[in-house]
DNA sequence: TAGATACTTGACTATTTTAGTCAGGTTTAT
DNA sequence: ATAAACCTGACTAAAATAGTCAAGTATCTA
């Protein structure tokens, strides 16, 4: 079980952006310098959160991104399912009857995984981008 | 973030082990059939849950494994810990002071990777096999 | 208006991980 | 003796990951 560079970037990266969002637009360039994430890997990771509306872009020269949302209300949730990071306990589809490698009914442990899958979720619901700028500011102090 | 089979097929393979626990060793051809999982990867796996004394084989016709432990004293940790299903949140070592790629210090969301990997951890160390039995149990009824 | 900055898009690829398979053993009950 | 079942190590196809690379377009500033 692991999360993947993808998704641990998406955030930081958006940490990173929300903590001088108040001023000027964030160029992925600054992002990647002050991070050490690859630029084109942000780039990648960017388009996708510009198309579920969770940044804004502003082209040209002084450009960059902004949140298009306020830090409160972007949840890990969101920038999870932005840019595919799901939490996948099972390989069956999720609205199928059908089990895994196409069995006919659910395995013994079916209700074990999808409880599991619930418990990350809520964690991914609960945490906003705020508290995660809130907490990186306490603890500098 | 996903959970790899051979973690599930794990905690499948035990669950229907202990169900039949009481009497005899229970053959891993049998649970191979009931639960659908290849026999090679069962007998994989079994190697691991045997070195960390998690089931007990028996050798020989009419052999098999049998829990080496009281099932309630069998944790989801134990398993996936025996087969190397570990969580992992970040790529970086936990012990270092060191960041991910080499950086010199840790990242803006390091604090909330340890969280998550925490609050996974947790839900792997309340489960017992005992509890997982019991549920499907109450469930047939 | 030339040039620089920065976003935009799509294709490509090396590496690693996963989920097994396969081939050959050894042990023991009947 | 033979069959059932455990045991071990090596091998591999397919998928996922973590990027890279190339070729743009938009906008600001000198
Ligand atoms: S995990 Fe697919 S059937 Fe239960
Ligand atoms: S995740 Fe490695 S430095 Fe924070």
């Amino acid at each position: 079980m692991k999360l993947t560079s993808k998704g641990r970037y998406a955030v930081m990266a958006l940490v990173d952006l929300a903590r001088f969002n108040n001023i000027n637009p964030v160029s992925l360039r600054d992002i990647s310098l002050r991070q050490g994430i690859s630029l084109d890997y942000l780039e990648q990771i960017f388009s996708k959160l510009r198309k579920k509306e969770i940044v804004q872009s502003v082209r040209g020269t002084q450009g960059g991104y902004i949140l298009n949302r306020k830090a409160k209300e972007i949840k890990l949730t969101n920038i999870f399912d932005a840019v595919d990071e799901k939490v996948k306990t099972v390989q069956c589809k999720k609205d199928s009857k059908k089990g895994c490698n196409g069995r006919s009914t659910k395995c013994l442990t079916h209700n074990l995984w999808d409880e599991l899958e619930n418990h990350i979720n809520n964690f991914f619901e609960e945490k906003s981008l705020e508290d995660l700028i809130k907490d990186n500011i306490e603890r500098r102090v």
